[in-house]
RNA sequence: UACCCCGUGGUGUAACGGUAACACAAGUGGUUUUGGUCCAUUCAUUCCAGGUUCGAAUCCUGGCGGGGUAACCA
């Protein structure tokens, strides 16, 4: 501060509206000034994209406001949670980056949550009510007519708190009664009509065994947690707006030590994907998947099976930012960032996938030659390897045509182009297979004096193409990933039809007989490398093993020949939704 | 037919009453031993109608459109 300068101020930081608010609560000494954020998952399924805009969000406010972010698990519904899930999810959080401050579960304060039970039956705010579901259900009205109280609801204090005890005690039946909150039938927000904040399950949870037989509803619960907790800022989705009122109700009704505000953001959309648990669920349980690390899902396992990092993954929630309105993100902003990751941090290889021979007539027989390749031209730190290159060598089938359009740089009949980092190499003649009529061989000729890739005369090649040397290449089955559902908005299916219809059948490609260059046969399993010209790959984490890998596409390299291709055939109209 | 929320280019996000910014997509051109990367460039008067104001994407009113809500799920 001693020394003003002219420099102009620091282009102002982007805010969204839930940082605006915390630090508009922060400059006014709310909470004490504090910020104390919490992922709060279920642990019914596994992480998604989803979540990881969620758990970016409720972490990267405790970087830039210097707070805390636990992780909480709020499983207070034993029939639909799991060990497993609590497990998938830690370590889902971790691999994504963050680590949270303190670990709670729901579950530790049920004797609290419990207790403030009492004191609602005590101040004459709950009571216990005996109707079952369905009339719950009557009782309560619709979203345009006013519900009509329980019989129960005139119940004394003694009373209630003499059932509620009873209730804890496992004397009653599941679902033989409820506690709820005394508010307002009338109310025209259906929360606030005397929910329910009890219910009997007979149930044995996965962390207090079989000491409940009562168990506290979300509505209920989660105000008590988050002020328990100390948390600040207690951010969800947008479906939970309409809950905010009895969020407040809960926590200012109970003698809390904090009050948390709740605030809501619209939750992720991507294009060609699910983001709901009850689908992806769905999508495992009936083996439309290999399971929830199939590379094809948006679960935070698959995106990391498929070769997604957590660098790009943050760098994505970055980018599509938090608002309220309800949006879909084109799934193509993922795999950019992807690209952008990868493109940085992938060494470069190599690779075959449909493979062509094709033979130079000139190279001596039994001759290799050790050419230098650059390992990534992105990064000079990553240095350069030596490929093996000799008379018969391996191209991409679609690197040949026997009838090239004009604007084909590639290998045709009479042209030159150069194999990358080699020679240039000319092509002569072609055979054919009699059975299917593919090529199935091509014969060319190199010129020695253009070994490295250029030539000394000056001459240029519009086209250069990767190969592998037949004799030295490694054979390995490489998978070929496609958006796993064929439309844009998979949900959108017409009446009466579910979304599984617009599954995608060509979702997964596995070609048998990659062509790799050697150096890929040792790489370890979970690194990615770039496939030139192709794409990015990872080694499939279960699949791969040294010496026999196994790879997964993780995202295609931007292809503009295939626009180039596609254009003659006109663009089709833009379809837009109904 | 109730209540709540939302409505800025193709898709998202910003502009906090002073003449629309950024990212991605799309197009065009350049560089290039990856048809990759990179660079340059083009593409919206903010759902509609009134009103307040010297001035409105921003404030007010009314429409229209989209989403959410009637589990003892979260």
């Amino acid at each position: 501060m001693s020394a003003p300068h002219a420099t102009p101020e620091p282009a102002a930081e982007r805010l969204h509206f839930i940082e605006e608010r915390v630090q508009a609560d922060v400059a006014q000494g709310l909470h004490g000034g504090r910020v104390h954020t919490r992922f709060p998952p279920e642990p019914n399924g596994y992480l998604h994209l989803g979540h990881a805009k969620s758990i970016c969000l409720n972490f990267s406010l405790t970087q830039r406001f210097g707070g805390r972010c636990n992780l909480r698990f709020d499983d207070t519904n034993p029939t639909t949670e799991s060990v497993e899930y609590v497990e998938s999810i830690q370590r889902d959080v971790k691999w994504l980056g963050f680590e949270w401050n303190e670990l709670y579960f729901a579950s530790g304060f049920f004797e609290s949550i419990y207790e403030f039970a009492e004191e609602l039956v005590r101040k004459g705010l709950a009571y216990v009510c005996d109707l079952d579901a369905e009339a719950m259900r009557e009782l309560r009205g619709t979203l345009t007519a006013p519900g009509k109280p329980s019989p129960f609801r005139g119940r004394s204090v003694d009373e209630n708190l003499d059932l509620l005890r009873r209730m804890r005690a496992g004397e009653f039946a599941e679902g033989a009664r409820t506690l709820r909150a005394k508010i307002d039938m009338a109310s025209p927000n259906m929360n606030m009509r005397d929910p329910v904040l009890y219910r009997i399950l007979h149930a044995d949870h996965h962390r207090t065994g079989s000491a409940w037989r009562i168990y506290p509803t979300y509505d209920y619960a989660h105000p008590l947690c988050d002020a328990l907790e100390g948390i600040t800022h207690s951010i969800c989705t947008l479906e939970f707006e309409n809950h905010r009122p009895l969020y407040d109700w809960v926590r200012d009704n109970c003698s809390t030590p904090h009050k948390p505000e709740q605030i809501e953001f619209a939750r992720l959309n991507v294009t060609y994907t699910v983001l709901s648990k009850r689908k992806l669920l769905r999508l495992v349980n009936e083996k439309h998947v290999s399971g929830w690390d199939d590379p094809r899902l948006p679960t935070l396992s698959g995106l990391r099976r498929r070769g997604y990092t957590p660098s790009a993954l943050r760098t994505f929630c970055e980018r599509i930012g938090v608002a309220k309105f309800n949006s879909t993100i084109d799934v193509v902003q993922l795999e950019n960032a992807l690209r952008d990751d990868l493109n940085k941090t992938a060494p470069r290889a190599m690779a075959v996938l449909r493979p062509l021979r094709l033979v130079i007539e000139n190279f001596p027989e039994g001759e290799v030659d050790e050419l230098e390749a650059v390992n990534n031209p992105e990064d000079p730190a990553a240095g350069s390897r030596k490929v093996p290159f000799s008379k018969v060598l391996y191209i991409e089938r679609d690197d040949f045509r026997v009838d090239a359009p004009k604007d084909f740089f590639r290998l045709a009949p009479g042209k030159e182009v150069r194999l990358r980092y080699a020679y240039f190499v000319t092509a002569k003649s072609f055979t054919l297979d009699p059975a299917t009529g593919e090529v199935s061989e091509v014969v060319c000729t190199y010129d020695p004096a253009t070994r490295g890739g250029n030539a000394p005369d000056g001459r240029k090649v519009k086209g250069t193409i990767h190969w592998v040397s037949a004799a030295h290449a490694v054979n390995a089955p490489v998978r070929l990933y496609d958006h796993l559902f064929a439309a844009e908005f998979p949900e959108e299916v017409p009446e009466g039809q579910d979304f599984l219809v617009n599954l995608n059948p060509k979702s997964l490609e596995v070609l048998p007989n990659a062509q790799l260059e050697p150096s890929l046969a040792q790489l370890a399993p979970g690194k990615s490398v770039q496939f030139e010209r192709h794409g990015y790959f990872v080694a499939d984490a279960l699949d791969s093993r040294p010496g026999a890998p196994v790879f997964n596409r993780s995202v295609a390299l931007r292809d503009s020949w295939a626009k180039i291709e596609k254009k003659p055939a006109n663009a089709k109209p833009a379809s837009g939704r109904k």
